[in-house]
DNA sequence: GGGTTACTTGAGAAGTGTTCTCGATCACGT
DNA sequence: ACGTGATCGAGAACACTTCTCAAGTAACCC
């Protein structure tokens, strides 16, 4: 049996308001702001169960935390993300997909899954840089 | 001033002596197995060092581990991984990097780094795991 | 070689992010 | 409304990594 709690209507919620990748602490910090006593251990549950279900997308930032996204689309697809403020787009990349899949092939390699995300600063944040530098 | 130490010559040597990407708690027990009384904070130091000054490649394992390889070219490269047993192939990807140039370019992103590794099975492993199933 | 200096080491403490434990709670089917 | 078992939450436990600081020692100078 799944339940449906209100405490996991707010991780969807709080994972739905935020455009950018965010991490299970974040989330946490800013449902506590909101008034809502949510523990620490549901906000990972809950972010793992999206992220099982597909309804979130989850990656490790450079720094080794676990960020997630809830994502338009269930469909395989990439990231860009600008690394000051968190901004995301989403890419396709058939290519690269392709790409993936050639270059396991030719090293007898099955199963292949692959991680491909850019990070970089984003024009707003690029622009900023460069006016207080 | 920079001192030669045997603790980073073993550190080094531990990581030429193996094929595939190790982490470093792996590295301080392999280290540790040959009777070197090294320590866990020097493994990591040293670790760190090597990656800075080029010499090895980290990357991050999906469970959030830090893995460490002594690459054989300097240059910019990816990596096809066994998930099995560590098995480590450099891979180039001219195509990989005009790609992830090109979508930031699109977006507006610059100072764009990004992250490309394919997990798979290698052929050993595919076939001892098609033998046990 | 002996002395000096300051980089390096190592054991353990501390820090960080995540998962587990377990009694209390509460949603859901009846 | 009731019973059941999934879910919650606080804190403990964990795993990995980094920091602290006294002791050790490589490199330089003479």
């Amino acid at each position: 049996m799944k339940r449906n709690t209100w405490q996991r209507e707010a991780v969807r919620g709080a994972l739905d308001a935020n455009d950018g990748f965010v991490s299970a602490q974040a989330l946490h910090s800013a449902l506590h702001a909101t008034g809502s006593p949510i523990g620490l251990a549901t906000v990972y549950r809950a972010l793992a169960d999206l992220a099982v279900k597909g309804d979130a997308d989850s990656l490790q930032s450079p720094e080794g935390e676990s960020l997630y996204r809830a994502c338009s689309t269930n469909l395989h697809h990439h990231h860009l993300i600008c690394r000051n403020c968190g901004l995301t787009v989403e890419i396709e990349a058939d290519a690269v997909e392709r790409w993936a899949k050639d270059v396991a092939a030719q090293n007898g390699f099955t199963q292949a899954a692959h991680v491909v995300d850019v990070f970089g600063l984003c024009a707003a944040c690029t622009a900023k840089a460069a006016a207080s530098a």
